[in-house]
DNA sequence: ATTAACGGTGCAACCGGTTGTACAACCATG
DNA sequence: CATGGTTGTACAACCGGTTGCACCGTTAAT
């Protein structure tokens, strides 16, 4: 047989149970210091008998919050899914937010429909607050949710956007992780450095070329520094050019893991061995790293802190907390290939 | 200078911008067929002035309705990203969703820590209905759904399972897959196959298998098939394996793509051409199969199709449709393996 | 002319909680 | 015994919508 539909139990129910006012009921149960221990006690009982859950629905009405943080994805689903740069910083997200009573729903922000629901779900006051991860794009929400005064951390540096005193800010220290990736070749003896990087407009790559400069300095020489695609096969096509062109180096920095297993790929092909005669350092410390031969020596994004650390900011927020500017540092991961 | 919070305006406001009652107002938004087309406008047109729109928990209390769907998931965030079988799932999902006002929410229920967090957003009646993705473990939660009434989906068949009374399903009918794998085979003339599967007891293993079996007989004898596991490396090995028991196939029917791919290297290492000699088949239409050498052909399973179908009923059950049981059709995708 | 029917609107209750404030009961104090 | 201060509880309003029902004015029917 179908089991109908119980109708869930309300405060209403409890307190008559308990034989006190609702008001009384809701007052033991969110332990209000102003209710006698003895009622207090009661009232459990009474809830615990009939089964009593708050309703969410009301809850919320009632106290101004959904317990819902939203989270901003631009990316569609599938690539945001098969990236684990996104995977490990969402699971940063619910690990935090597991703990406390709030939920995250991914929002899909990439077309301008879905930007639109999306600032509807904000107008209907959907959201408590809400964490973009990829506030480059899609400025136009960045303007409702701040007229909306919705609670919200950006991930990723916005340089010289208009709202840093409205949101707060959560990012990787791209600079420093160029430094230490450049740092690492310069201990290394390295002296003619050879940058395949990603797409030159990246904000990362911007920051990350100017911490490897701050280093290296003229051993990094403009014609050295090459910009590409993030993928295995930009790294391969990158270095045949590269050794096409007879350039001479022993030491290249890599804009990403993938680009790194390209680059030592082609050297490999060439006869040229990865760390004897080149040096190689990827960057994010993605999976296929570790699995590389050589293993690869690359720098550490400390993404699902970093996921961790906006959700955190944002409950805060949410309960009144000034926006903030927070800084995660980069860690150079030693392996094999430098 | 910060920007405060407005207080968004509320329906009062509107009635008394337009000069009508709250109801009024409340019936002239929603169409009601009770209000004149001319009191209708008016309201329209304050609402539009004042910047109206209806505030999503005040309407969820009022309703009885969220308008948020829960999506249950076992695996581990990563590893739920990493499968490509899942974001086609959930992109369908989403899809479907995006064109109605409700809203996804992931949520994970793979420890016992998690489950119960779960049980317990499903009895504060966070949620207007759920969408099980892989209902075969944590029944627990599933007799909690049917306990609470929550109108719930599951994906892929549970055989035999006390819930379809209560529950909506949606599957692909992994049968009539092998069948159709099956079919190609023959067609193509080959008789003497070998079946490389996943798990023995994987519902789909099973099913599939007793589709090859409807069609092929005799041709497919029981030494002739294999379980092993799902991965590249499981099918080379199992195909080497054979080679060294020196079975003579001209077919091989393998449990998934990427099966299949360790089953054409292990053929190419031996110098046996694939489809010449040999023919083989996947299954899922996983990415790989299109890139693969010689592209595979495969048995698509309409993943997404899935998604939205699974989406769309949930939906239906909100609205008070009795549980229905949904079987989505495979579909051969000729390629050149075969 | 009286009444029935009907379209349009407003009042008030309701959804299920939380919370400001009034009040009753109790104690200790002058 | 009156007064004042606690302490514990209940009443009622409120959050922001939706909806049953009563009521009004108009028109059509008897």
């Amino acid at each position: 047989m179908t089991q109908p539909a119980r109708t869930a139990p309300t405060l209403a129910e409890v307190a008559e149970a308990a034989g006190v006012s609702r008001s009384t009921a809701s007052r033991a149960l969110n332990d209000s210091p102003r209710i006698s221990e003895e009622t207090k006690k009661r009232v459990r009982a009474a809830a615990k008998k009939v089964n009593f859950v708050p309703n969410a629905r009301g809850r919320a009405l009632a106290v101004g919050r959904t317990e819902i943080i939203a989270v901003l994805v631009t990316e569609p689903l599938s690539e945001l899914f098969s990236d684990p740069t996104y995977s490990e910083f969402l699971s940063g997200i619910t690990e935090e937010l597991s703990e406390s009573s709030y939920l995250p729903v991914i929002l899909q922000a990439s077309s301008s429909h879905e930007r639109n629901r999306a600032r509807e779900h904000f107008e209907r006051r959907s959201f408590d607050a809400a964490i973009d991860v990829s506030p480059y794009k899609g400025s136009e929400l960045l303007e409702v949710l701040r007229e909306l005064g919705v609670p919200t951390v950006l991930c990723g540096q916005l340089e010289g956007h208009p709202y840093r005193d409205v949101f707060s800010t959560v990012y990787s220290d791209d600079e420093e992780g160029g430094r230490f990736a450049a740092l690492a070749m310069k201990d290394r003896g390295r002296k003619d450095i050879v940058a395949v990087l990603g797409p030159q407009d990246n904000p990362a790559v911007i920051d990350r070329l100017r911490g490897y400069r701050a280093i290296l300095g003229e051993s990094l020489p403009d014609e050295n520094v090459i910009y590409t695609g993030w993928s295995s096969g930009d790294g391969y096509q990158a270095t045949r050019r590269l050794l096409a062109r007879e350039i001479h180096a022993d030491g290249v920095l890599c804009g990403s893991d993938r680009i790194a297993t390209g680059v030592i790929a082609a050297f490999n092909e060439a006869g040229i061995s990865v760390p004897k005669d080149v040096s190689v350092v990827g960057f994010d410390d993605h999976e296929v790293a570790a699995r590389s031969v050589p293993a690869l020596t690359t720098i550490r994004q400390p993404l699902r802190e970093e996921g961790r650390m906006a959700a955190g900011i944002a409950l805060d927020m949410i309960n009144g907390a000034v926006p903030t500017t927070t800084v995660m540092h980069m860690q150079l991961v030693q392996r094999d290939s430098l």
